[in-house]
DNA sequence: CACCAGGCAAGTA
DNA sequence: TACTTGCATGGT
């Protein structure tokens, strides 16, 4: 006899409302890594603009990206928002690729879940969302992302403490949930889909909110 | 017009 | 340690 998992049940019925969301989006593991960056605190509709820019500049592959000035990936990026920091984040993963990883993406996504998280932990412009995104999206590996809308969400029913940090978070999501970078994959998704018209402020969910039945009140 | 989006780092006290 | 601010575009 198991008591019942929340985390579980949460996501089944999320995923039984919503279907799979078919994370990540593009192609490859080079352009998912672009992608991470250029989505920080910005709508992945303007991502998709800034992508296709550097796509049509033949700027989307490590070296082109390495041989490129600033302000020639700036202005590409510019729809993303964050420009010129982004082209400096950007920078600094393809030179700490380069350094540990002989300039293959793929020695970076098939080292072991905590070196590679440690490694891209300490490149300036990367914390822990974009990096377990990019060990998760990119690299298959059974790591759990949070990001606002978990904290906001699950900690407004008592299901996460409000004062938490991140990794905090992401234990107890991991210690109830199997190991599975599948389930990993489409649960942080369906979170991010939910969190777009989750009714935000004050503690009962509106009469209209699609989740009053999922969540506990 | 205001507000938000698939964060993170740096500055201040 | 605990806040606050800068970064910037495009959609609603």
């Amino acid at each position: 006899m198991q008591a019942k998992n929340i985390f579980l049940e949460i996501y089944e019925l999320l995923f039984e409302i919503y279907g799979p969301q078919e994370w990540w989006p593009g192609n490859g593991p080079f352009e998912m890594l672009v992608g991470a960056i250029l989505t920080q605190n910005t709508n992945w509709q303007n991502v998709t603009k800034a992508i296709e820019n550097l796509k049509s500049r033949k700027l989307l592959s490590f070296c082109a990206l390495e041989a490129a000035s600033h302000q020639e990936i700036a202005t590409a990026i510019k729809p993303s928002g964050y420009y010129n920091i982004k082209t400096r984040r950007l920078k600094n993963l393809l030179t700490m690729i380069r350094d540990c990883y002989s300039g293959e993406v793929e020695n970076l996504l098939a080292d072991g879940t905590e070196n590679a998280r440690n490694q891209l932990l300490g490149v300036k412009g990367i914390g822990p969302e974009t990096a377990d995104s990019i060990l998760l999206y990119g690299g298959g590996h059974p790591i759990f992302v949070v990001d606002a809308y978990t904290h906001r969400i699950f900690s407004r029913h008592q299901l996460v403490p409000e004062e938490s940090y991140y990794e905090e978070i992401q234990d107890l999501f991991m210690e109830a949930l199997p190991s599975k970078a599948q389930l990993f994959n489409e649960y942080h998704a369906l979170i991010v889909r939910i969190g777009k018209d989750y009714c935000k402020k004050k503690k009962p969910l509106c009469e209209s909110c699609p989740l009053r039945d999922i969540f506990p009140q």
